[in-house]
DNA sequence: AGCGCTTTCGCAACCGCTCTCGATAGGTCG
DNA sequence: CGACCTATCGAGAGCGGTTGCGAAAGCGCT
């Protein structure tokens, strides 16, 4: 039968209920409760042990609010005991638990970064210049990729809201439209720092492109090569980018007198796969457009794509002005002209914003920062030598 | 002068040292060390709070213990107390503090991804696919790049390390041949496994292409085309990429009898700046090769660049192949004939790896899974119609 | 009523680290 | 030689969870 793991004793055992599917015994001898220990009880310890300040403190005889001083560089600590603690910390390969700290300090020292893809080259280099301010800061950052979907980005937030990151910066889904889950973000006082897509709503500071003034510059660009039925592949206009876009591309048109047909506009919702059909809607259209303005790069390349698959001659037949300059816009022939926005510099001002708002002691102001696009010409659009 | 915070005494107060840059005082009245406190010492309490499973226990009426409980479905729970526990989680949005959870499990539920960079698209492909395998099983990932440096993946692993991860997946850089910034995992019982760019010395679980059948097969095409004088632009040889990859090359050249000259073989450094001169290197030569076979596509695809700069017509007077399929290598002119990896598999194989020893009891043996390539043909190498 | 079992909760320790409060051994000075 | 200071270190309370050990209340049955 069942036996005491105190006193040994057989008889007087008493079941105790059953805990955790576990059925549990009473001893009524020496009073004791337990369950029957699992078979292979005897797990060889605890496997892993990665060194924490008590191995330190243990090893050098001291207290662990000592170490931790001296780790941390406090000016009460003696320099002979500091030095002892750094080589005992190197000695035993010390790494902090940042699990500990930041439980204990109720910081994180991580941002969290959502963006909709890491595909194409666009968000990996802002990412890299986000990493480049942030590491150096004693940041580090996490990544999300809400895959273009609503219910992804959602789930996103919880993640950094469990992980407990210090601040977020974020661009949105093309279906972004309602915001409540950046309002928890808000709500817990943590900030936030948009980029490049954003949705209103939310009283938060941004960095974007100059997006108006590109469009107007690009469509401008396609009308002095003589350009007069311009189309616009434009983006959701839940997003500023999109509306912004095109209100640059509906401005140059109205300035320079060239009607603008409901028919030259067609929208996608910016993902892969469904900028070929808006293209080729474009260039299907019964009396075609002799210039297209896409609202980005992957769009524009689409555009490409489909004019050369249908015979279409670029920049003859129709010329073509996209945005962003990826890197593969330099590579496909005919190279496509585009507005080259400062990735780099986008990062790294959206990073410092944020971490402006998470070291100062009362909340900032909301600030937008607008950086300038530089329209790169290539063959897609160069009609006139 | 000063006063006492607790009992407002002025005069029996002793200065006290200095405490961490601040002049600490002695009230000898009510014998009470105090510092001085900070002049906007009112601040507005904690600005920031998330709710915690004390904000649920104490708006319920029950313990902490209780809350926990429930929260993790646990049988002896009342199901009512659940269903209310449950209910005021998700009234009080209640997210876990996964820092706490950390500590408290000594897991972290997060894994790391090392990858050398992450502009070109292959691996964010493969990181795709390590999120849609760990993120299922309640895992997030931590993405790191380590630049294609050495210190900064040795930077790399040590931010993992005090992450706390669960588990590591890798693909090192061109210039690792050290390998003890990895060992430190395995001394801490940390499974890794790595996937692509490997290098020897280390015994853990690999995922890798059949990189030299895809070599083979890539010159073996080159040769069944026509080329007599085959390049090889390289890679690392420190890598078993590099060398897997040369090592076709060099026994299809073998076994069709072609003459392998040492000025047909050139190296690079994996870097987007370094494959220029490679390839120059390659198209300069006084006898110029009628094929080249690129250790992958950012090479490949470099060396079309170079050769069309040069007026060298692809595929007549130079066929080359590439390596890896990046998306690309399809849109360039002429095509970039290359090998295809399944790079969704390669991320999700990995993680799949990964998870399993991570949740394995016991250490498992670590096991390489090779994954076949495809030769996909474009207009770079086809010669004949 | 009393006994034996269950069901359902609570207490408290612990994870690794920070930080406040306080203590103590010496040094300085009148 | 005390009174004061200073420099340096330790004890211990959290941070927000998890979990082992027990306990109390209730139920069925004799």
């Amino acid at each position: 039968m069942v036996k005491c793991i105190k006193c040994g004793e057989v008889d007087a055992i008493a079941k105790s209920g059953i805990i955790r599917g576990k059925q549990r015994y009473f001893c009524k001898r020496c009073e004791y409760y337990f369950t029957q220990p699992a078979l292979v009880a005897e797990a060889p310890t605890h496997r892993r042990h990665q060194t924490t300040i008590m191995d330190i403190a243990s090893a050098l005889q001291v207290s662990k609010s000592t170490v931790s001083r001296a780790l941390q560089g406090h000016s009460d600590i003696n320099v002979n005991t500091r030095k002892a603690v750094l080589e005992m910390a190197h000695q035993l390969d010390y790494q902090p638990n940042l699990l500990a700290l930041g439980l204990a300090k109720s910081r994180s020292y991580t941002i969290g970064i959502i963006v909709p893809e890491f595909i194409n080259s666009f968000f990996p280099y802002i990412i890299i210049g986000a990493q480049q301010v942030a590491n150096p800061a004693g940041y580090h950052v996490i990544i999300c990729q809400s895959n273009e979907e609503l219910e992804t980005e959602i789930a996103n937030t919880n993640v950094l809201m469990s992980s407990r990151v210090d601040g977020v910066v974020a661009s949105v889904t093309a279906e972004t439209g309602n915001l409540d889950h950046f309002l928890k973000f808000q709500r817990a006082g943590i900030p936030i720092v948009m980029f490049n897509r954003i949705c209103d709503g939310l009283d938060v500071s941004k960095v974007l492109v100059d997006d108006y003034d590109g469009a107007y510059r690009g469509v401008e660009h396609l009308i002095q090569q003589g350009c007069k039925r311009i189309a616009h592949l434009g983006g959701p206009q839940n997003l500023q980018i999109g509306r912004q876009r095109l209100k640059g591309y509906l401005d140059a048109m109205r300035d320079y007198n060239l009607p603008v047909e409901d028919e030259l506009i067609v929208y996608y919702n910016l993902t892969r796969e469904n900028a070929r059909p808006a293209a080729q809607q474009l260039l299907d259209l019964p009396v075609p457009p002799d210039g297209i303005f896409a609202v980005n790069d992957p769009a524009g390349i689409e555009t490409i794509l489909v004019a050369k698959s249908k015979g279409v001659c670029i920049p003859h037949d129709v010329a073509i002005v996209g945005f962003s300059n990826e890197p593969t816009s330099a590579l496909i022939e005919p190279g496509l002209t585009t507005l080259a926005q400062p990735l780099d510099e986008i990062g790294k001002t959206t990073v410092q914003l944020l971490l402006n708002e998470i070291e100062s002691e009362d909340s900032v102001l909301p600030s937008t920062r607008i950086l300038k696009t530089q329209l790169i010409v290539r063959a897609s659009s160069l009609k006139k030598p």
